[in-house]
RNA sequence: GUCCCCAUAGUCUAACGGAAAGGACACUGGGUUUUCAUCCCAGCGAUGGGGGUUCGACUCCCCCUGGGGGCACCA
């Protein structure tokens, strides 16, 4: 079936300022904005700061530059302004307070003098009645003499909206259809509060409303809010718009996704080193999906087949492990080149880059990144998959000394094998192989046997890129360097009785004659 | 408590009322590799329970259970 287009949809974004970008706020946004594009509609973005308390002019700024870094891209908003503006709900005030003395005027809202305090303690009483929690009206008809009477006592009023009716409100939902909800389960609600700011309920559905929205695409948390804003839709005399209240993303124990979750902000995962796309792609599929659970897509690709009627019903979990093995796709698609880019600013919070980066350097790190490209899920990770190609007194991993060079062969083979990597005229992968599997053979050892050692002297670890490759990426000397080094470490141990097999041979005291350690110094600055 | 929404493996999900319930992550085993990773092969594993409707139910209806959300001068 070929895909209707309307080019006059328009689809928003509405983040509130409170807190950096969450996955799911940013699956929200992928959704509307999927949907605008596959429709050639308009995008908005539009920032509801209403909640001057919590809202910050820095959280406004990072949701958008979090936007902006997932690649999306809006046709409106409050960077770039549009026809509808303002795009910040808190320079929107006037407009608010203009329909709220509409509504006053016509008797569909009033003014409510209770207190916070008043409104507390008489919710606690109706709980404890086992009552519904339900606004009773005190103010709903006060006289002009007891407004009079309570604004003598200071008292700031809020803006309530009156419902009224019986029966029943009808949501119509794109996704689940007609929804109804008893017009008494609602109390007259709040649409002003008392320092004159709109609640979320108003602003939303004037802005919606005066901005042209033909479709709202929310998490289902609101969908229990819409029977008030049809309220509001129809005591303004506004169309509503179409809404399609998506599933809601949890954690992995099924509850709301929250920091208690681990890392839930777009900023997080960008710091760890996921892709943007990583993060699209994966959220595309959190709650939608094509007939045949197609995996990976590009953008075209997406917004091409991205629907609305495919969105599922249900709550979906955040799931990192997937997350993270779609990064590694991504990360092991890019070219060298593209993935050297990545991992500089990662080298450079370790020091072990300079801040400019001479061409002979980036060649090396082109090298090193060819080597462990397939390794990488986490751009993060290179931290500690290649610490050793950029430090000379990189640690041993305790387990891999155990295991691999705890060996009474081990130190009189690393012996030998130094010296005849001294000897070798030309060090490259082929003759390195050879001159250790000759060795291996001379000892009467397998060939792992004799691999292993070495691999862990030169990278402190027993996992790695090929052994000769890096060796030759090392460079000869740094290889006769690492191999004196682990055969001082072990000697050390030995002496010390076999104690901690972590230690590095600098940081253990004085030294007593022998050969002096390589001294720290940053490999690439060396060689 | 009440209202609303939801229900296929541990997770994301597919399946005009008519397949052996398909794919992906994770997990397990095997192959390739000097190791890890990659790659390849194989395996484990699901329609929450109970009633209907129907020749036939994952699919439609009802009840139960479970989960989530709202009931704010938060959005």
């Amino acid at each position: 079936m070929a895909k209707l287009i309307n080019k006059n949809v328009r689809a928003r974004f509405a983040p509130s300022p409170t807190g950096r970008l969450h996955v799911g706020g940013a699956r929200t946004a992928l959704f509307n904005w999927l949907f605008a594009r596959q429709n050639g509609g308009k995008f908005i973005l539009r920032i509801e700061d209403t909640d001057i308390v919590r809202s910050t002019k820095d959280f406004s700024q990072s949701v958008i530059k979090d936007l902006k870094w997932l690649g999306l891209d809006w046709d409106e908003g409050p960077d770039i302004g549009g026809n509808y503006g303002p795009y910040f709900q808190s320079r929107r005030i006037e407009i608010y307070k203009n329909y709220a003395s509409a509504l006053l005027k016509k008797r569909k809202a009033y003014f409510c003098y209770c207190t916070l305090e008043e409104l507390e303690q008489r919710k606690k009483k109706m709980h404890e009645k086992g009552m519904l929690p339900k606004y009773n009206c005190r103010c709903r008809n006060l006289t002009l003499g007891e407004r009079k009477e309570f604004e003598r006592e200071g008292r700031s009023p809020t803006v309530r909206f009156r419902v009224s009716g019986e029966g029943a409100i009808y949501v119509e939902d794109l996704l689940r259809g007609k929804v109804s909800f008893e017009t008494k389960m609602l109390g007259d609600f709040i649409i002003l509060k008392s320092n004159g700011t709109p609640t979320f309920n108003f602003a939303n559905v004037i802005d919606d409303a005066l901005m042209k929205m033909t479709h709202v695409i929310r998490g289902d948390d609101h969908l229990s809010n819409t029977p008030r804003q049809v309220l509001l839709y129809e005591a303004l005399s506004f169309k509503i718009p179409q809404y399609a209240h998506i599933p809601m993303i949890l954690g992995r124990d099924g509850t709301k996704l929250s920091k208690r979750h681990g890392a839930t902000s777009i900023a997080d995962y960008r710091e760890k080193g996921y892709l943007p796309w990583t993060m699209i792609n994966y959220l595309a599929l959190l709650g939608w999906s094509t007939q045949e659970s197609q995996q990976f897509f590009n953008q075209e690709e997406l917004i091409r087949s991205f629907s609305l009627e495919r969105v599922g019903k249900s709550a979906t979990v955040f799931d990192p492990r997937k997350l993270e093995w779609m990064n590694g796709e991504y990360i092991r698609k890019l070219k060298p080149n593209q993935l050297v880019d990545l991992l500089i600013p990662y080298l450079r919070r370790e020091n072990w880059v300079t801040k400019r980066i001479d061409p002979l350097t980036r060649k090396k790190i082109l090298k090193v990144t060819e080597l462990e490209q397939e390794r990488v899920k986490v751009l993060s990770q290179i931290t500690n998959l290649a610490d050793f190609f950029f430090k000379s007194d990189f640690e041993y991993d305790r387990t891999s000394v155990e295991k691999r060079l705890k060996k009474d062969y081990v130190p009189p083979l690393l012996k030998k094998m130094r010296k005849r990597i001294a000897g070798l005229s030309l060090f490259n992968e082929k003759n390195l192989e050879r001159l250790i599997r000759d060795l291996a053979s001379e000892f009467s050892l397998s060939p792992g046997e004799a691999f292993h050692p070495l691999r862990v002297a030169l990278t402190g670890k027993m996992k790695g890129p090929g052994l000769f490759e890096l060796a030759v990426l090392l460079g000869k000397n740094e290889v006769l360097r690492r191999i004196d080094r682990a055969v001082e470490m072990l000697k050390k141990q030995r002496n010390k009785g076999g104690g901690s097999a972590s230690g590095r041979p600098r940081d253990s005291g004085s030294r007593s004659g022998g050969s002096n350690p390589p001294p720290p110094a940053n490999f690439f600055g060396r060689e």
